[in-house]
RNA sequence: GGCGACAUAGCCAAGUGGUAAGGCGUGGGUCUGCAACACCCUGAUCACCAGUUCAAAUCUGGUUGUCGCCUCCA
């Protein structure tokens, strides 16, 4: 497996501090309100590289935090006139549902920050032992950059061009700062505000430090891979590492990932440009497996732009991969359980070749994209070889193969078995035979009516095929 | 101002030295009572210019364009 290292600039291959296990961090969302697509994107992307792992046989240990405390939850709890915690309760619960939709498996553990204060007033403490923090005089605790010599590293900046480069926006609140670049690890209350008891002041804790105290509790000081979108590279990454390392003395993480932005029509989301899309937005038009079917189609480093006519086009693949599925279940369904024949064997054959190819693409860094269409020449081969001749053996690996591959990306493919209720199975019949008696009429008639209900009738040469729309 | 990424058919998108995967869409055909599904056919001198090489979308330099980070941000 290789993978692209943020770190290094280039891909490496992938070595795991224990033998068969992944350790991996995740910077989860703050949780103010409803998850946006943007923030889909790294959890589907590493859902699937997870997912991935966890196929090759790895065990993976995968933690992704909730931020659950933050000026902007406190903002959003002023302005409903409730806690702060009713509010990062709230979007907890709802960032599952969306996270649910998407197929995105719980994580291993789901830390919040609010739950890891002790811990982080530890590691402030011990970053003050070892000069590496100071202590303003309003109790705010600084990080002090120039304390920690590899500074930079991950976003591979020097210090001087951080220092000179900065615009005309000057810096808020840094009056008691020694350097521009240090950042909050605790600040003090305001009115209002929710607090924690500290050696420096009644106060909550910076951004940064919530990650690095979350991922040394629930996966140790050095860790293989730590993930994120590529806008945290700077400064929260940075930051973590200067925290992790200077606190710790080993090395943060072996690997680091970032997936590149969602754009709307080639800007970045935002609120004040009006193109800002929540899942929930998403979902009320789109199935959510089109959405992650959408993500994975393009690679995780390369920016990916969104529309209302990809949505379209994701939809209609993932509907070719479907369709594929329950023609080969309904093919099953009327096949006879025989030897299989040599030109089975042989197609069989190259269904285990493009098992093979999809492996080494998601070898690749994670190609998802090249993954996808391997899975599309497995449709095409499964289209063209399996008929009415088939043996069930044949079907049913041959359609074992897609559902395998399909799964490995988080795709669900399969549908539910149901049966259909009399009423239904009557009207199917009645059809059946106004078909025979060439009362055309009649059978579009109840065509009509049962699309109505939502299912759609497909007249194959087998039989009749129905599914839900 | 500093740093960086990207530019492949109507659209999306793989491919990092040996003459272009896949999907969506379009048009034509086969199958079907019709429809849907599926199948067959239908599409690219890889932004531009110069260079390296027997050979470049792929390496080097330049030009143009798009975007990102440097400030909360997935």
């Amino acid at each position: 497996m290789n993978i692209y290292n943020t770190l290094t600039k280039r891909l490496e291959e992938f070595k795991p501090i224990e033998p068969d296990k992944v350790s991996m961090y995740v910077c989860g969302p703050t949780v103010y309100n409803l998850i946006h697509i943007g923030n889909a994107r790294p959890m589907i992307i590493f859902d699937t590289f997870r997912r991935y792992m966890t196929y090759r046989g790895y065990d993976v240990n995968y933690v992704s935090n909730f931020t659950d405390v933050d000026d902007k939850i406190i903002k959003a709890a002023n302005e409903e006139g409730v806690d702060s915690k009713e509010i990062s309760e709230r979007y907890i619960k709802e960032c599952k549902k969306d996270m649910e939709g998407l197929n995105v498996m719980p994580a291993t553990t789901h830390p919040k920050a609010t739950e890891e204060i002790d811990g982080m007033i530890d590691m402030i403490k011990t970053l003050i032992d070892k000069g590496h923090a100071y202590v303003a005089d309003d109790g705010t605790v600084y990080y002090r950059t120039t304390s920690f010599k590899d500074y930079g590293k991950l976003s591979h900046k020097n210090i001087e061009d951080l220092e000179g480069g900065h615009r005309d926006i000057k810096v808020t609140g840094s009056e008691g700062k020694e350097d521009m670049l240090d950042f909050v690890l605790w600040k003090p209350k305001k009115e209002g505000e929710p607090y924690w008891e500290s050696p420096w002041c009644e106060g909550r804790p910076g951004w940064h430090i919530e990650c690095s105290v979350m991922s040394k509790r629930y996966l140790g000081d050095t860790i293989d891979i730590h993930a994120g979108g590529e806008d945290l590279i700077f400064p929260h990454h940075e930051n973590e590492i200067a925290q992790s390392e200077a606190a710790n003395g080993v090395p943060f993480a072996h690997y680091w990932m970032h997936n590149a932005f969602l754009n709307i029509d080639n800007k970045k989301m935002s609120k004040s440009l009006g193109n800002f899309f929540t899942v929930r937005d998403i979902a009320a038009k789109y199935e959510l497996q089109v959405l992650r079917f959408f993500m994975l189609s393009a690679h995780y480093r390369s920016p990916l732009n969104f529309s209302d006519s990809l949505m379209e086009s994701a939809k209609a693949g993932l509907s070719r991969i479907r369709n594929c599925v329950s023609d080969l279940d309904f093919r099953a369904s009327k096949a006879e359980k025989k030897e299989l024949s040599d030109s089975e064997r042989g197609t069989l054959e190259k269904a285990l070749a493009l098992k093979e190819k999809f492996i080494a693409a998601m070898d690749d860094d994670l190609n998802t994209a090249d993954a996808i269409s391997v899975i599309f020449e497995l449709v095409k081969l499964a289209n063209t070889e399996a008929d009415e001749g088939s043996s069930y053996g044949f079907i049913m690996q041959m359609k074992d193969a897609v559902v395998e591959l399909s799964d490995v990306l988080g795709l669900i493919v399969e549908e539910a078995k149901e049966d259909l209720d009399n009423e239904i199975e009557a009207l199917i019949e009645e059809r059946q035979q106004a078909r025979k008696n060439r009362d055309f009429a009649r059978a579009d008639e109840i065509r009509d009516e049962l699309l109505k209900k939502g299912i759609v009738l497909k007249d194959t040469r087998e039989g009749v095929k129905w599914e839900r729309v």
